[in-house]
RNA sequence: GCGGGAUUGGCCGAAUGGCUUAGGCGCUGGAUUGUGGCUCCAGUCACGAGAGUUCGAUUCUCUCAUCUCGCCCCA
């Protein structure tokens, strides 16, 4: 039997209906901000991803799904494509490329699928959906305002409490400007060297590679040592603290709530400022339901015109995954299961189920078949959860009148062809 | 890439080195052919793949695959 590849899944209803569900209220909570839908391709040239995401981490260095095109045409052959690992990078590519900025579009949304070929666990696939916006801009639009970074953190609060997810941590943090970090990362391996001898063999590996990470260790022994490391909080320069304790000041009074973590990392190199994190505790050890932060110097790293932006991205899989609401809760189901009774009913079961459509467009209409006896049209019509079962007969086709019973009460009426759109729509 | 745990029918879930191997849900049909949801009856569907041990394995061993929980990293 063939199956579907190794951390991918077939999302099947009722799943799909919740799914449906989240996506329909994200759209509605973007709508409210301004935020308008940008879709850009599921791959894109290799060298994005390189310089946008960066080559030294995980995602570049081992987790893309990358091939070499080979088409006839001299300007494909050979050019490395990879399937996106994250859309951040694609939005701000067709930001440049459009010249978007020009547009006056600089607040943007997305839903879909993006690709890492890792270990699948709970709440990780290699395809996997995220939903994410960016508001990106010339810094005379107001993007590098930390009003834009408060707007988003509330703009996220009210997304997750629409959606239904209750019991959501808010973590901020700040790592500052390129020039803060280089200072910082100096000042930690300083730190560190004295004790790292001490420590776990990870957080040994860490000190080498990459000291910030040393801030993600878990082990008990090791937590002592690393309450006496300098915080990146410390070497902010004059701009950076005035800016995050403007997005600290909004938050508080539109009254997000949120919890300072000064070990929060972000992972990707084209994090500026502002970092954070929403977490859930439901999901295991992939607790982060989203994350984002700040990237003001993307745009010019990709080749583009100065354009600070902020933007995060929620994991869709573990967003569903933490959601209390069962998919049953939300899956629509008929408002009308029409019964042909006998031979010759299939047309006029047919003309009832269009006219019902065509005059109320929101109802949902199932079509039994005429070679099912009564009582199996009423066994399908439960199963089904259908609110009302209508009968066409013969009797009811010579009066003009259908049968129309409420299966839920028992009641049952004659109802004249005109008025069953009416009777059967919810009130 | 590295560890631990799993893998029984459409789904959940027992037992067992041989004697069809539960139970529940589901699905199909029936209890006299224009009235269901309850009940009853009948039917339906399996031991992840390969190799080995054995007279014989679903049950023991190994390898692989997949899933799962962690590590790493991230959404």
């Amino acid at each position: 039997m063939i199956k579907s590849p190794r951390g991918t899944r077939d999302l099947l209803p009722p799943d799909t209906a919740l799914w449906n569900f989240v996506e329909a209220t994200v759209r509605d909570v973007f709508r409210a901000y301004n935020f308008h839908e940008i879709r850009t391709p599921i791959f894109e040239s290799t060298e994005l991803f390189a310089r946008g995401v960066g080559e030294e981490t995980d995602i570049v260095a081992k987790e893309m799904f990358t091939w070499e095109d080979r088409g006839r045409a001299e300007s494909d052959r050979g050019q490395s494509l990879t399937l996106r690992p994250e859309n951040t990078a694609g939005v701000v590519r067709a930001y440049i490329e459009h010249k978007l900025w020009d547009r006056g579009l600089n607040k943007l949304f997305y839903i879909g699928p993006q690709f890492r070929r890792e270990r699948p666990q709970k709440g990780r696939y290699r395809q996997f959906y995220q939903i994410g916006a960016e508001v990106i801009g010339p810094a005379a639009s107001g993007s590098e305002s930390p009003a834009r970074d408060a707007e988003i953190l509330e703009l996220l609060a009210t997304l997750l409490d629409r959606v239904g997810i209750t019991g959501w941590t808010l973590e901020l943090n700040s790592v500052g400007c390129p020039a803060d970090r280089a200072r910082f990362n100096e000042a930690l391996r300083a730190a560190l060297e004295p004790v790292v001898a001490k420590m776990c063999a990870d957080c040994q590996r860490r000190a080498v590679t990459n000291p910030l990470r040393v801030f993600d260790c878990k082990v008990p022994e090791d937590q002592s040592v690393i309450e006496t490391l300098p915080r990146i909080s410390q070497f902010l320069d004059e701009g950076c603290r005035t800016h995050f304790e403007q997005v600290k000041e909004i938050l508080t009074a539109v009254g997000v709530p949120f919890t300072l973590n000064g070990r929060l990392v972000r992972g990707l190199d084209y994090y500026t400022r502002t970092a954070f994190e929403f977490t859930h505790g439901a999901l295991g050890a992939q607790n982060a339901i989203l994350g984002g932060g700040r990237y003001d110097g993307l745009s010019e790293a990709l080749g583009g015109p100065a354009a600070p932006g902020i933007g995060f991205a929620i994991g869709e899989d573990r967003l569903v995954l933490s959601l209390a609401a069962t998919a049953d809760s939300v899956l629509r189901t008929p408002d009308v299961y029409i019964a042909p009774l006998g031979p010759g009913m299939n047309r006029e079961a047919a003309r009832l189920a269009r006219e019902l459509r065509r005059s109320n467009k929101d109802l949902v209409v199932e079509l039994g078949d005429e070679s099912f006896r009564l009582k199996k049209s009423f066994e399908a019509a439960d199963k089904l959860k259908s609110r009302y079962i209508l009968i066409v007969g013969e009797n009811e086709v010579k009066a003009d009148a259908f049968a129309l019973k409420h299966l839920a009460s028992g009641e049952q009426v004659s109802v004249p062809r005109a008025e069953l759109a009416a009777r059967i729509a919810r009130h």
